[in-house]
DNA sequence: CCTGCAATTGTGCAAGCGTATAATAACAGC
DNA sequence: GCTGTTATTATACGCTTGCACAATTGCAGG
């Protein structure tokens, strides 16, 4: 046998915009899967396929890599929010039946959801523009809530249906959290249930 | 002046409990802060003020600490949610009242709580003894509010009392999530008197 | 006072980290 | 087909990490 050559490693050139969202997937799954500390470059570059030195050049940093996937995440989960909407019925209640049973079900209630959520919380209290990606996906979600709330309550104060949107907004998201959280420990279609029922008395409904 | 000599760094002996101690609190101290990738073992030592070698003298590996913070910790949340119902009033409904409103103000609804939180939460996924630990410290905390409406709502049946405390407990942690996420997005004593409202609201009172 | 124990320090190491950069090979355009 | 561009690989560097271990020193008991 011949004195071998070194062997590069055989690749095939992707689109910007493929190998980037690839990158991008491939660091929430770490995230999820192992918190911010798994989502190595080289462990990135291995679930993506690719090797590390590629990362640099689609991001300026790692740090800009995590912040791009963070912002990703919370772009699809907004959108998925909204989603739910245009499917949904006519009538007021309805529609707002709808909005909460689509929160409390896979593939929101999740593990991965809760451990992107865990996952990136630390970065998004430094960073300042990631934590204002945080904020306006949180207030889309609960101003969403509210629009509904008000059609279902019509005539209510604008004061009293920011309260009443709180509210709600707490009881999907503590619903979201325990059944994330310990998922084995409700039955299926427990959180919907309890959430749509909870809910209702909130609004008095 | 002389040839200097090495000059070892002048040290006490503390006793074992308060070494351990003071390493936890750094510990904790650390991942609230950081994340757990903030909890190194040379930052640890550095703000126990001591040095790195010394945590292996009182744990058996860096992981061996960072779960024997955990299990501190929330020992300590657990009992003193226990401690408020000692200091509270007389009437199932009061008590009620004051175990909800403690829950929903600092040091329980705070950056620091929800930085341990996320922190460890990856770890407790991954760690069959880290896990059993939450899962114990949620149930205790569910099934003391259990109680408590069950002598609020006398009369009412097991299952329906799992119902309304899983309900109560839900608004209680999305409160708790919302308020030490975005603390400047609710006034001074809005979450507490929400979470009053709501909680009364499920059920009935 | 001094002697022994062990709590604490200091040093070093192998592995993994993010990043920089040169070499290479895939593919588009001619 | 050839050629130029650049996406991709490969290698290396400096730094940090968790951990092992020997050296030191505070301190209690005789």
């Amino acid at each position: 046998m011949p004195g071998n050559a070194p062997e590069r490693r055989r690749f095939v050139r992707a689109g910007e915009e493929a190998r980037r969202e690839s990158l991008i997937a491939a660091a929430l799954d770490l995230v999820a899967e192992g918190g911010i500390e798994a989502a190595t470059v080289r462990a990135i570059a291995a679930r993506a396929g690719v090797t590390p030195g590629l990362i640099r050049h689609y991001f300026d940093s790692k740090e800009d890599l995590i912040a791009a996937a963070y912002r990703d995440h919370m772009d699809r989960m907004t959108a998925e929010s909204a989603a739910v909407l245009d499917t949904a019925s006519d009538g007021p209640a309805a529609r707002l039946a709808c909005f909460i049973h689509a929160a409390l079900r896979p593939p929101v209630v999740d593990a991965r959801a809760l451990g992107l959520w865990s996952g990136f919380l630390h970065r998004v209290q430094a960073d300042a523009g990631m934590r204002a990606v945080h904020r306006a996906t949180y207030l889309a979600f609960r101003d969403r809530l509210q629009d509904l709330i008000a059609a279902a309550l019509p005539g209510t104060a604008p004061a009293r249906l920011r309260q009443l949107a709180i509210a709600a907004n707490a009881v999907i998201d503590g619903l979201w959290l325990e059944g994330s959280a310990l998922p084995d420990d409700f039955a299926p279609d427990e959180l919907p249930r309890l959430g749509l029922e909870a809910v209702g008395a909130i609004l008095g409904l």
